[in-house]
DNA sequence: AAATAAGGGTTACATATGTAAACTATATAT
DNA sequence: ATATATAGTTTACATATGTAACCCTTATTT
């Protein structure tokens, strides 16, 4: 059952936001934007993408004069994930435990709360068709 | 606004919940825990509880033989703070995201969507009321 | 007493992560 | 042509983490 876990660390979050967001780029662009968000010099970045390539997470083609970087796995896959290895190791896998939680500490405001019953009214309803 | 971030690696988390479920208890009686639990060679449950001793997890008192070995934090703060960085992290603060994100997935049970459905429900009475 | 267990300290060593400089080669702009 | 920006490779270095051996001393057990 269980698939690879695959596990980004912050940094590498960091660029993979940006290429799910739009991709491919060069990795100039992605200095650009590393500079701009996290103050990372340029060699910071070029080493997280290559050790990113190095793990298969990303991959790139030679373009006309730069290589062009993609992602290789999926914001979802990747959600899917982290969300289920973060569930199993602190709420035993309970969903229902992280939201009495939340819920208990009070963190949920009124429209976050009706989000949540709307989500879960609706999800029940379809099921239920 | 942010706390000071707890956040406990794998290997502490093992030993966390071992003395949350009850304590205090010596490096011995650890040490047995661990090794069933997880394998770990003696040495290796030692040097994990000088680290965790050293960042402030876990305290001790001399007891008549050996150390005594109770928790500095309490779980439910560990909880919510890896709780509320995951939830940054991945659903950029959203619990709605999250929810979502499973019950697209379909992860979610009939019965845990009643429980969570519940939940939800009773903590929107309590607000009104 | 000799062997073993318990208690505690120090050292080790690989991999991961965050962060970055140095260096080389080439394309461009001044 | 010369300074600058781009592109890319290699090396560095501290801290974190997983995992453990080695060593010494003092109790226990056989």
């Amino acid at each position: 059952m269980k698939e690879k876990e695959i596990g980004l660390s912050n940094s590498e979050w960091h660029i993979m936001e940006n290429l799910w967001e739009s991709s491919p780029k060069t990795a100039t662009q992605l200095i650009k934007a590393m500079e701009t968000e996290t103050g990372w010099a340029k060699s910071t970045t070029k080493t997280v993408l290559k050790r990113m390539e190095k793990k298969g997470f990303i991959g790139y083609r030679e373009g006309e004069k730069a290589r062009e970087y993609y992602p290789l796995i999926n914001r979802e896959e990747v959600v899917e994930s982290e969300t289920s290895s973060f569930l199993n190791r602190i709420y035993n896998g309970s969903l229902g435990l992280l939201v009495n939680t939340l819920v208990k500490k009070q963190d949920l405001s009124e429209s976050e709360m009706e989000e949540l019953y709307n989500i879960i009214k609706e999800a029940r309803e379809r099921k239920q068709s």
